[in-house]
Parts: structure tokens; sequence; C-alpha cells
DNA sequence: TGCTACCTGAGAATTATTATCATTCATAAA
DNA sequence: TTTATGAATGATAATAATTCTCAGGTAGCA
């Protein structure tokens, strides 16, 4: 386990943004200098920031740019493969009585969860308590996946969309 | 790595009830109807609810409930460690332009967070795609830390209690 | 049986996010 | 290069989740 460092993304970051134009255009999606300043603004920051942090930073560049521009911008990043969320979960609190020990699995769908138990995840830290500044508490596993009723409504889509060819 | 069952839940349920008031009086909280009601909710369902869900499974014993003490309540059973929440990160969505494979470590005093490679987390889920009713996807390590300026801020907190008494 | 500090209900305020719509612009065809 | 067109943007309203405020209520204790 280590932590990830600024230096190692330099040429990550370089070569992201270098493919970015061609990923738009492989979606159908035009290449605007918003979305160019904001793509830039996410890769550039290590902090996993907030739309609101990401407004500010582009700001500086695009003074007229609009909060709901970047809002809806990182939803299509994240949709067409280019940024993701840290978690699925941030929309409402969810809570849980059980205090025990234990992981979840996460319906992307439809934010079901449920309780599972996996031995061994404690074990991934185990005999460290610090990381670099942070000081370790414990960890939660959230495992992602499509409860069985949204398998089949993603499979009815993709057939509809079949069909309209 | 298994579904954790109701079943084995009815056992634990009643045990935490019974204790609760107990509890209470430990933490120096009053034992209210509604905190009863609240911790009798949750520990009830097995869905991990948002606030509105208890609020609605309460009202039936209570309709005269405030949406307002669902919320208070339940941080508060968060906090003397009677509940707990699903992820740390639910205030605002929390973007990444990283889409290599990666984990996380969040401060839960700031919420800053931090890329970190744990080798060995996907091997956890390994020759399953599947899990009861579930496809699965994916997985996402969050661990739970403080970083350095909350430890201190947190250290200077507990001796300004100190010298109160 | 009171006292008192804590708790609750009601509703306002705040914050994050999404929706609406008129205007602008990126793209590709002519 | 010009033009046509559908998609993208900015401004702002709307919605949703959560927190705040405060007057009145009540649990816990003497
Ligand atoms: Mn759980
Ligand atoms: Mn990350
Ligand atoms: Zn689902
Ligand atoms: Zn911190």
């Amino acid at each position: 386990m280590q932590m990830v460092t600024d230096a190692c993304r330099a040429d990550y970051n370089a070569a992201r943004l270098a493919e970015f134009a061609e990923r738009c255009h492989r979606d159908g999606l035009a290449v605007t200098p918003q979305r160019l300043a904001i793509i830039r603004a996410l890769l550039a920051s290590a902090d996993h920031p907030r739309a609101e942090a990401v407004y500010n930073a582009v700001r500086r560049e695009h003074p007229h740019i609009s909060l709901a521009t970047v809002h809806r911008t990182l939803e299509t990043l994240c949709r067409i493969g280019e940024a993701r969320k840290v978690t699925a979960l941030h929309d409402s609190a969810r809570y849980d009585g059980n205090t025990a020990p234990h992981h979840h699995v996460v319906c992307i769908g439809c934010r079901r969860i449920r309780d599972i138990e996996i031995p061994g995840v404690e074990r991934l830290l185990d005999g460290r308590n610090e990381l670099g500044e942070f000081r370790l508490i414990g960890c939660a596993l959230e495992v992602h996946a499509l409860c069985a009723q949204c398998q089949r409504r993603r499979n009815h889509r993709r057939q509809k969309i079949k069909g309209n060819n």
C-alpha cells in the first residue's frame, strides 16, 4: 500500500489531455473551450475536487463560465469515462444500524445497498496505522454491482436502442 | 465473501435495542420516544435507509415527528456509535480525473482525499462476478483516517475539554 | 412534585444539484 | 469559406437534502 504521488501523474495527465479531443469526437461530443478547461482543471488537481472547486479553478481563465456548466460537464465526463466519482453514494446520507464490521454491495443503477462479509479486507491495512500524513482508522469496501431489476432494465433499454437502428 | 442475511440480524437487533437506553444514559442523552422509534426503525431495516425513509417508517407510530428530528437523531446516533453512515463522502460529489484503478484515503475530519494503491483489493472479489442477485462490476476501498491537521485539531480540543473539568 | 437542561416541532435558511430556455457556437456539409 | 444545424452554454428558476432557529415541551433528577 502506498500513496500515489503528484510526480507520477504528470505524464499521465499530459497523455489524457492529448487524447481528450479524440475521445470527445468518438462519443459525438463537441470539444468546447469549457470542456477543455474543466478536464484540464480536474487532471491538474490531485485532491478530488467538488464542482464548486473546479468552478473556482476554471473561472480564472473563463470568468464567464456558469456553475451549471461545470456540474453538467463533470457528469458528462463521468458518463464517457473521462472521469469518475469517488463514491457512488454521494446523493444523500445512508444510515446503517449494523455497527459490526462489514462491507457493502451497491447497485449503481438504483443505489440499493446490501451488507456483505468479506474476510481479509482489514488485513489489507494490517501492520500499518499510518500512511504519509494520515493516521489510519479503518476502511470500507464499496462493491459496485447491478441488482437483478437494474440488469433487466438495462437489457430492455439496449434492445430498444437496437430496434431504433 | 457472502451476503449477510436478514435472519442472522434478528438476535443482533434485539440485543442492540435492549442496550440502547443504557448507552444513551452513559452518553448523557435523554431516552425519548422519538429516539427509540428511530433506532428501532433503523435496526429493523436492512436496506441502509436515507433520513426520508426512516421518517416515513417512524411516522406510522409517531405521526407528529418532524423530519428535522429524524435528521438530527440519525446524526446523534452516529456520533455516539449506535449507527454509522455507509460512506463518509455523501455531502457533495467528489470528482476524480484519474481513471486508472486505485483507491482512496479519506480524512474523516475535513474530507481531504488522496489516492492510494493497494495491491490485492481486486483479488478479494476474484473468481466471482455474481453475488446473490447482484452482478459484480468493481470495487472501491475507502480508507478512513485523520490527516495531520485534523489530528492536531482533535488533540487541542481534547486538551481544552480536560481543562474545563 | 417541581427545576432545569436538553429535546422536539415547525418552518425558515442554506447548500448542492438539476431543469428550463433563449442565445451562442462547434462541426461538417456545401 | 460560408452556411446550416443540432448541441452546448449561461442565466436563472426549481428542486432536494440538510441544517438552523427558537418557542414550547419533557426526561431525568433532587
Ligand atoms: Mn451495512
Ligand atoms: Mn483518486
Ligand atoms: Zn438496482
Ligand atoms: Zn483532515
